[in-house]
DNA sequence: TACTAAACGAGACGGTACGTCATGTCTTCGT
DNA sequence: ACGAAGACATGACGTACCGTCTCGTTTAGTA
């Protein structure tokens, strides 16, 4: 960025307890897995807000959903870096599985997801979301691959799509659990077949 | 689907032409991918029936899809028996791969599994529907292990997750093709990681 | 297709009794003076009845708003014919006076005359019953004309409109009362003008 | 009105040409018949004014039109001293109908009766220009009374009432021409009718 | 020359109402 | 008695306009 400090800006500015207030709200209605379906209506209320005020800086509900997810989800997996492939990844994958376990969050995810498939302002969101978790742990695998625990020709991103995909998967259609031990074994295989 | 054609029957029987038409422009429809939503009137409309005699047989949009979706998908996936885990498993994601890359079913896909995280009643045919994927590709798995490919101790649902994991979250997600070069590097990942 | 001669209309008739709920409400809301601006919402709400209900049928609110009015409005005003112009003139602007003079009644006749200024589907419903109201007062100076009671060369359409004219500017500023003795002295001078 | 002279006043006074341009563009906006509705937003940016300047000066939009109308309408009427009713009110008449029967001055009143019939801020400024119109008509009779041309036991307001409220009907639902002819067709009615 | 106060253009804000669209239910009539 | 046509209640959608509330800037009087 070049020092254009000077922008002129003239009128009021974005009101930022507006735009946080949007947010916190859409995330905890998302949240709420079985209460009614999110409604822009419902947001502004709760969040003591014009509706006007959320089409003035989001284009459609499935963007303020996705940023409100976003701004939230990953936030708090932190990137180990123990030296140890298996140890890493067992424990990055055991943080996802635990954040992506917890019901209201499951379920955010769940109707995000739905949500981008039908809403075209939110499926650019949804890609960077998405994939800015997979540089996550796609940067994990490189710095495994750099100490020489990866073979060189390993196809990283498909390991990333293999770990994403199962949590994916089971979060959409919940035939089974999202937990620590599910977590173990995934690492496990990755780990496993990445050394290969 | 099925030869039931000979049964009598008293009293005035279901239309199954009807039934018919509407399952085939659901999945028209759902394939036809930039179209506006998928509606029940747009549905009653191209299939030259009324809505009651949708909601008659169907209890939801999303169950009509749902059935729509099942009766197709999967059912041009010849399921391979080479005696080769590795080849088995290449053919049967290629099939796979290349079915459900089709633009057309890829957006059917997409649609039906939006429908199935709002819709209650899509929920469970949805579920009925993955876990019959699910099974065919297991029961490929549990031949090569009963011939001694697969380690006894491997978990063999982990290893059907990430195939349909990385198939779903690429369709729902478009970050990468969904191509045979792809089926077949999965195919040989997955190999390695149930060999041990 | 040819033959399609007189098409009998299948599917569900028009609710006539949401039609006339529709419009009861309307008039009533219309003449509560005081309260706020008759809602599309709320005619819906106090009906019973759906908002697309309305919009089916009309096609603005306005339209709405002026169908109710022209249905009540002048219902209970007789056409007098007493053989003497001037008591026919007193009696039906008698009459007419004092039901403009209602205030529930002006209430509905002010905003729908505003409504019609704004909404371009009332202009004409609003002519329309402007003209029958019209209509009904050159009948009677017919008469009377016929009767040899106005010059031959009289403009009786002026006459009608110095008659209406005085009753909505009083009700559209509220200067001057809209009263019977107001009637009678306009009942006098429009008598004394027309004989010549 | 006067006399607040002694107040300090410190800080920047009203921009003067911010007011015109304000009712400058209110007049033109009124008066653009088939344009949309006349706006705060339209008006506060034709006239490059933000929407405060306005509703700092102005309790409200329609008390703007109706100042904008009060300070043109009426203007270029002269009031006829002619030493004759009928010619008096001929002129006054003609004059007042070719003004009120430009298309533009339609809209605006039109605009502005309606504006006055749902804006309570826009009531007493109608209910005043009104007031203000029917005094010079009513001046004029008064003189013609005084010279013995109208019985004294005339009602004035009547009379003025059947003038303006023909104006204000065909104004309001435009089912007659407001030209010369039909003035001078008034003049001569009402004269007779004062005449007694 | 500073300081203070008010008016200014710009424009975001909380609201209210609009008219449209989709869902799933409920008539009506023709076959 | 089934089924196509289509009206129905419900309720969310996204837009328009209202009148209010900041912003930072300009303009006048006051210190």
């Amino acid at each position: 960025m070049t020092g254009d400090t000077h922008r002129p800006h003239t009128g009021r500015r974005r009101n930022e307890a507006a735009r946080q207030a949007i947010l916190d709200v859409a995330v905890e209605l998302l949240g709420s897995a079985g209460d009614g379906p999110v409604t822009i209506d419902t947001i502004a209320a709760a969040a003591g807000v014009g509706k006007q005020t959320i089409y003035r800086w989001w284009p459609s509900k499935g963007a303020v959903l996705l940023e409100a997810l976003a701004g939230r989800a990953g936030a708090d997996i932190p990137v180990p870096d123990t030296g140890s492939l298996r140890a890493d990844l067992e424990a990055f994958l055991r943080a996802t599985f635990r954040a992506a376990g917890n019901p209201h969050t499951a379920s955010a995810l769940r109707h995000t997801m739905a949500e981008a498939q039908r809403d075209p302002h939110a499926r650019e969101p949804m890609r960077d979301f998405l994939a800015s978790r997979r540089r996550v742990l796609r940067g994990l695998l490189e710095r495994a691959r750099d100490r020489g625990e990866i073979a060189s020709g390993a196809d990283l991103d498909l390991i990333v799509d293999q770990a994403y995909g199962v949590l994916w998967i089971r979060i959409l259609n919940g035939h089974a659990r999202l937990g620590e031990a599910e977590a173990t074994a995934l690492a496990g295989s990755l780990a496993g077949q990445a050394r290969g």
